[in-house]
RNA sequence: GCGGGCGUAGCUCAGUGGUAGAGCGUCACGUUGCCAACGUGAAUGUCGUGAGUUCAAAUCUCAUCGCCCGCUCCA
């Protein structure tokens, strides 16, 4: 069994096999950036290649989008991450824990809600905020507060060299904006009926209060996200539908089951525009062997639709405030609103709504993290601990690894032909240093399902050793079949 | 941000004021020839960074950066 019980653990394995490491290391490193090292980056293509040929490629009601990390500041008024997307904290003085405004509760009250909406930064900011009362979930004192301290959740950047006329924009904090934004247009150009889905794989960034859990809560992080667009009524159809299908695609790809689960949102836990919701949660073997989220599974409702119609209307008050989004009110929604421009036509019951959207977001980072640390184990052999990741075929960095057995007789050079044919169809890896048990012990611990020894029968027969990596079972296979074999076994 | 723990070779760590170390890993050569073998040899350190105290600092002091646990948050 796997023997990863910290997360300090974990941090090692992913630096040591070259896996993850700090970003800017040389420097000291930089809060909460992580870079992918050679077979991370292979891990982690590995892991979006098979959420797109699951989500998008194999499925007919399903298109692709990459939108740009900058949109119309207006998008994030529509969406309100711009008034709402912050948290609003104080400091109890006493004991020094810093905790939401909104989580508060006075003296001989319940306990606080676990989960509330964002604050309206500029309002709520600006009202006094009578903490004197509150009660300190830590320590217990009474209305020993800092004054309410706000934290914005979105990234500013400048927009423009010019320092003077620069617009300040945000990096997006979630890709889902971006597949609102193309609705109408991905609807006008690709003769998608509803129900259909836009899915997009792409960086985010959020401002974290606190980081601090390795790549698992990153201010720069990659998700993998599905809107769903339905028909009202049927949205609770559609997110069972997608509950299962993403909970399987976990299983599928190797990740032990009593190691995943679903986590309901508690209905005052959900966000403002969310109509249920529900987590794909991983246990992860270190700390208290929490459960974390891995995916959350919403139905957003019509809200997103909605907003973005009423955003499209303020866009002259926009104008008129020169850029100030938070000063601004969205406009109203539309009487019609039904008939808007993010509406949708149902031609066969001849009728217009906007559709209900029901997402699946998932994390990239954290799945790959998931993935190598379920794949994680060590073994007796022999007397000796072999520490190998058993990787889903799909996910493996590297699907084959080729060795002359020895350095002479013309082996390397049988064994590189093989390299150079089968290195066209999948990522493989040539070695011939050192002793091959060795050799076979290294790509164990990279995850690489197979290795091919060329051996002095090859020079006779034209057969080499495949060498198994989660039995070590060899079998002899003729090179003329070497590639369909490993096609075949590795599902490529 | 606050509290606690921590930072020395790629990794794990020893080293508490006096010449920078070990194991593993890496590389080379020899031997071996299908599961981390053996022998010999080698490379690799701004001791996280900066300042201070001192004849002398990895070691003491201060600041700073980063990591882990907690508060918090969430994909």
């Amino acid at each position: 069994m796997a023997k990863l019980t910290k997360l300090e653990d974990i941090v090692s394995l992913c630096k040591r096999r070259g896996f993850i490491f700090q970003s800017s290391e040389i420097y000291g490193g930089l809060a909460s950036c992580y870079d992918y090292g050679p077979l991370g980056v292979e891990l982690k293509n590995n892991v979006k290649k098979a959420w797109w040929k699951s989500v998008v490629q194999m499925r007919d009601d399903v298109v692709g989008l990459d939108c740009s990390i900058l949109m119309h500041p207006m998008v994030w008024k529509s969406s309100g991450h711009a008034d709402k997307f912050a948290d609003l904290i104080a400091e109890c003085k006493k004991c020094n824990t810093r905790t939401r405004v909104d989580h508060l509760k006075e003296e001989a009250a319940e306990q606080a809600d676990e989960h509330t909406e964002h604050v309206d930064i500029d309002t709520v900011a600006a009202q006094a905020q009578d903490l004197s009362k509150k009660l300190c979930p830590n320590c217990g004192v009474v209305g020993q507060f800092t004054e309410p301290m706000p934290f914005k959740l979105m990234f500013e950047t400048q927009m423009g060299a010019n320092v003077d006329d620069s617009m300040t924009m945000h990096l997006r904090p979630e890709t889902a904006q971006g597949i609102f934004a193309n609705f109408r247009n991905v609807l006008d150009t690709t003769r998608v009926r509803i129900p259909f889905g836009i899915a997009q794989i792409g960086k985010s960034f959020r401002n974290e209060v606190t980081t601090k859990a390795f790549i698992f809560r990153t201010r720069e992080f990659e998700q993998a996200e599905l809107e769903f667009f339905c028909e009202p009524g049927t949205d609770e159809h559609w997110f069972e539908h997608w509950k299962e299908a993403r909970f399987n695609w976990y299983l599928d790809l190797g990740l032990k089951k009593e190691n995943l689960h679903f986590r309901e949102h508690d209905s005052d836990e959900l966000a403002h525009y969310a109509k249920g919701c529900v987590d794909v949660e991983y246990r992860f073997p270190f700390g208290s062997g929490d459960w974390q989220e891995l995916e959350g599974i919403a139905n957003r409702t019509d809200f997103d639709l909605r907003q973005h119609q009423r955003g499209i209307r303020t866009l002259n008050k926009w104008y008129e405030s020169k850029g100030y989004i938070t000063r601004i009110e969205l406009a109203d929604e539309a009487a019609e609103y039904l008939k808007g421009p993010l509406s949708y036509f149902d031609d066969q019951k001849k009728q217009r709504y906007i559709p209900y959207v029901i997402e699946p977001s998932a994390g990239i980072d954290r799945s790959a993290l998931a993935f190598l640390v379920d794949a994680y184990d060590e073994e007796q052999v022999r007397g000796e601990t072999r520490n190998l990741l058993r990787f889903h075929h799909a996910l493996a960095p590297v699907k084959a690894a080729i060795f002359p057995l020895v350095k002479k007789d013309g082996m390397p050079e049988i064994a590189t032909n093989i390299y150079n044919d089968l290195k066209k169809y999948f990522n493989c890896f040539y070695d011939q240093k050192g002793a091959v048990g060795r050799r076979y012990r290294r790509q164990d611990e990279a995850g690489t399902p197979f290795c091919i020894t060329v051996d002095g029968q090859s020079l006779e027969d034209n057969t080499v050793t495949l060498r198994e990596r989660d039995s070590m079972e060899q079998t002899r296979v003729s090179t003329g079949q070497l590639l369909s074999h490993l096609r075949e076994k590795l599902d490529i």
